[in-house]
DNA sequence: TTCATATCTGAATATGTATGCAGATATGAG
DNA sequence: CTCATATCTGCATACATATTCAGATATGAA
């Protein structure tokens, strides 16, 4: 019998290592943190905002218009993109005359966009694109 | 007059800086890899699914009903998410008689979680959390 | 075989989010 | 001042996604 109920919010759970999970538990980043985390990538989650970033990591800086423009988008939809990757933090605003230039604001974000990237490049197809896959097809992945 | 067209797809838009804008757009990663790094994000880009990566992090391999211990949620939606992950490849399932234990998949998606909470302590909360700002406040910026 | 356990899956709904439009704001020129 | 340009913002809708439930599958035990 290896079981054991590990008493969470007064509710019980069975538990097959219940050392680890009370230890990983611990360990583990706080509500916050997370919350904070899945919504930065949450915004990294949008196939516009996504190439509006690596357009940056590749241009360093440009305005409004020259981003629409490379990544063929609408001026507003950019403008909507960049409004929530400035309050987020992700990409940073600079005024010169009538235009706005934004640029990644910092080395950490250069190096997870790259990171990222490197991940995608090399090992092949992150996401079966399809509706997931409808046939489980477990084979040549062991 | 610095302002340049440059036709896409039929429609001109206006430009600044021409030249930088074409060369971005050789140089930028294309749709369907944008595409592909967004679908990684925006799965990394939800509270349950990163508390259960970071999880995973912190123990090595967690079977399901540990990791649904370990992150207090109900073991249905921890495979719901874990199906998304594994369909990714962020994690990998192995099974050991009834139970299946999971692991993240390889040291890309280690160091893109590591990196990133390093930002995030680093530097501050990434989101204001908030609706955005309710008052734009545009004062101090200038 | 039958039963119990651990996990998975499909469907419905409820919630969140992107997109485009119309208008607002900010800056520079005259 | 007025006008034009560049960008921003709020709102509405259309689309996507998370969550939950009920039932299915897979494995082990008897």
């Amino acid at each position: 019998m290896k079981e054991n109920l590990l008493s969470l919010d007064g509710c019980a759970i069975k538990v097959v290592d219940a050392a680890r999970v009370e230890e990983t538990r611990q360990r583990l980043v706080s509500r916050d943190e997370a919350t904070s985390l899945s919504e930065l990538f949450g915004l990294l989650g949008d196939v516009n905002r996504t190439r509006i970033l690596y357009a940056l990591l590749e241009a360093g800086e440009l305005c409004v218009c020259d981003l629409a423009a490379t990544v063929d988008m609408p001026e507003t939809s950019v403008s909507h993109a960049l409004r929530l990757l400035r309050t987020a933090a992700v990409v940073r605003a600079r005024r010169d005359g009538r235009m706005m230039f934004y640029r990644l604001e910092d080395d950490h974000i250069r190096l997870l966009l790259d990171l990222t990237l490197q991940h995608l490049r090399h090992d092949a197809p992150v996401v079966a694109k399809k509706k997931l896959l409808k046939k489980p097809a477990r084979k040549g992945r062991g």
